[in-house]
DNA sequence: ACATATACGGAACGTTGTTCCGTTTTTCAA
DNA sequence: TTGAAAAACGGAACAACGTTCCGTATATGT
């Protein structure tokens, strides 16, 4: 310990480290707000947040200056985690079951974020970096599902990733009226469809 | 005026009739209301409407409970003007060019409606009736309007209203991010696909 | 151990939706 | 025309929210 761990630090040599209370407190805000925003959509109070987190209310906001940052950090984790999925399936069943799982897990992030979707067209420019991260992260990690499955021969290749994240995302919008079996089945259509044309089966 | 104008009225006799200014000072929020929203979205301020329509806030609750109350009143009133657009473009126009301008008069008022859209997918079940109303009166409005075109034989038969509205409606999303131009192309691209089949002219 | 940068907590401010009630205005009958 | 009574008005007052501010507490590095 006496020998000074040369950190691979990007910022300048000077600088102390983050404290470990902000680096604890930051944590449990984030986790704090992810069960609130899921409990009682992103309209929840910061204080409620705060409280939750068991910090104080200027703790959040030395955090996240504005309370969309909040919902932004947030939203960015979870795309992590759905992105990160992809590898976990990836890594844990064959290509073809690796897709339709991980399809599936995207149908309900989209479905539980429908609060989110609204605060995201009420054209606050705060929220207007989110969609280009959400392409950014699951455009490549359902590329690589896809482009896995259709080298096994489970679908068909050269469908885009982008195409195909839009559409659910379409989907699922009525699924809140039609119940939540709609979503799913319209899910499960799209993947035979991918399906249809697979490997080198096809007669035409 | 002396006698009694025995009016036609549902309610029971014993009743007043509504104070005149009671009724003026309504008509004046609903004009104000519908100002403010299209400057400043729905979520402008109680006190700037009461103040534009030169009444008190106590007014304003009398008239409307809720907040969501004038929302959707002014609502209801904007979808009214559209479906009557229908009649009044049919009575000045031949069906073909009725349609395409109605079209686009719908456009506009999907496209200007945005913010209410966010409101709409909230999750506040105070909007849960806008939706039954919007099908409910503009779908006969474009039926009306299709079916003449069709009888007149400037576009296909048996094309569902209800799957035009919905159509428009979508394809006018995007064109905030795309300019205003992109909305009406698509809307002009959907009226040239129902003139594709028109009458008896097709060949196949 | 000390000094200092850093982070914390929560009172306080401005803005909102909504409620409440004393006051004003309109209506209807005599 | 006049005079209650019903109806409606206006805005002060309340509660809840996002956000700012600053005195206090605490971790960090010498």
């Amino acid at each position: 310990m006496s020998g000074k761990t040369a950190g691979i630090r990007p910022e300048e040599e000077g600088k102390r480290r983050v404290r470990a209370d902000a680096q604890r407190n930051l944590d449990a805000l984030l986790r704090a707000a992810m069960a609130v925003f899921a409990a009682s959509g992103v309209d929840a109070p910061v204080r409620e947040i705060a409280e939750k987190a068991g910090v104080g209310i200027g703790t959040v906001y030395r955090h996240f200056p504005q309370r969309s940052d909040l919902i932004i950090a947030v939203f960015r984790q979870e795309v992590d985690a759905c992105a990160e999925a992809a590898r976990t399936l990836a890594a844990a069943h064959e290509p073809g079951e690796a897709l339709a799982r991980w399809m599936r897990r995207y149908l309900d992030f989209i479905a539980a974020k429908r609060g989110l979707a609204a605060a995201l067209h009420s054209g606050d420019p705060a929220y207007e970096v989110l969609p280009s991260y959400f392409q950014k992260r699951l455009v490549p990690a359902l590329q690589s599902l896809l482009d896995a499955a259709a080298a096994a021969g489970v679908v068909r290749a050269g469908f885009a990733a982008t195409d195909l994240l839009r559409a659910v995302a379409v989907l699922a919008a009525p699924s809140q009226e039609l119940g939540p079996e709609h979503g799913r089945r319209m899910v499960d259509l799209l993947l035979d469809g991918l399906r249809y044309g697979a490997g080198p089966s096809p007669g035409a």
